[in-house]
DNA sequence: TTGTTAAAACTAATGGTATTAGTTATATTA
DNA sequence: TAATATAACTAATACCATTAGTTTTAACAA
């Protein structure tokens, strides 16, 4: 029941990898990657659901390499270690996958479950990590959303070259993590907001969404 | 020595602005704004070195106006009160102006003097602006580089809408500044780099790039 | 007023892209 | 060995950017 055995959906993704990572992001046609597997381009609608689905894929993909980054650079560490570690993990990944990083960074389609639930893996990672400070669930959040934008914020410049002088980007990091670091103790010791409106919004969401 | 005065660059610039902000950078092609127009894609040749040209002068447009807010919100104001109320001007435009503020990410290309000009200008106000915390030049990069890293980060999550708890956003944002701020305190006890390597980087650079 | 001219806007054509419909070919299975 | 499901194909359509070459028109000179 099957005919020519030259594709399948790793092969595509493999293919698409290297051409993303090598040639950049939006390099990736349905063309391009028809070329490089040999193939004509039709023939990839038997495998992925046309340019999106591709995206989609690599996505995914993507997403699951860095949790699984992540969550290795993590284990048997804890407080301020994990977070180090999981902040050169991070950055590790976007320039070891540039391509495949700037995948993960598409939002995903409305209703796309499963893609919603691939982001949320690393949200529950960052979450359990933070559990070591002690926070306000509200702080935690603010917390969560701020590790996220640091370590976003500086892989994305990296990868647009927008950091031009030769003073060391590990060094940068450094400094950045470790003032997200001191920045955390200081949370710590603040309450939850109880001015009302946002109070208690974390325990009635609707759906188990992190952020 | 003039034909017809239908279209000339203001206008072309406000019609393309409008379609970034309003449907979506992504959806800003020359056949997209030569239909809102009213007018054939080729006339736009006259006035923009095609969808290059297009995209660059958005960015310019785009980096002045930012430029331009960032300046106002930071007159007459020092220290954590300037820094305070760049940060809530960068977001607040990014916000305001979603396509516009994607216009400005796209790197210049080789050899665009202008353009980079154009990003480096908005460096320098962040430069002047740390000059208050006395820090070491190379810790001063750091600093701006954090600061960037932060902004942009965050903003652009935003942007994706990665945030998705009903948990309000200028709270993480004051969070993720006052965190900087408490940062970069700690910064003022550290010394340069003395380690060889990259000490001398600063004084020596070929151009007058700030990085 | 009228003719010249430079440049804006046009039409036509080319080549690249994604996508759909319908056909051919082949590996598996009965 | 024959039937079948499906991968990969060809052909066709539609949209995009871009170039070449033509038409039109506003401004200026006579």
């Amino acid at each position: 029941m099957s005919p020519r055995i030259g594709l399948d959906l790793r092969a595509i993704l493999q293919a698409a990898t290297e051409l993303a990572d090598q040639q950049g992001y939006k390099e990736v046609s349905l063309a391009s990657l028809a070329q490089k597997l040999k193939v004509r381009s039709p023939s990839l609608y038997n495998h992925v659901n046309g340019l999106t689905g591709l995206r989609r894929a690599l996505a995914l993909h993507g997403l699951s390499q860095l949790t699984s980054d992540l969550t290795s650079s993590a284990v048997g560490r804890s407080g301020d270690e994990a977070i180090r570690a999981m902040s050169l993990a991070y950055v590790a990944y976007a320039r070891r996958h540039p391509g495949l990083y700037e995948a993960t960074l598409q939002a995903p389609a409305e209703g796309d479950a499963e893609h919603k639930q691939a982001s949320q893996v690393t949200l529950g990672l960052i979450s359990r990590v933070l559990d070591a400070y002690q926070l306000s669930d509200e702080m935690k959040l603010h917390a969560i959303r701020s590790f996220r934008s640091l370590l976003h914020g500086f892989a994305s410049l990296e990868q647009q070259g927008a950091f031009k002088l030769p003073l060391d980007l590990d060094v940068t990091l450094q400094v950045l993590i470790d003032t997200y670091l001191a920045g955390i103790v200081r949370l710590q010791s603040m309450p939850a907001n109880t001015e009302g409106t946002q109070g208690e919004v974390l325990k009635h969401a609707q759906q188990p969404e992190e952020d």
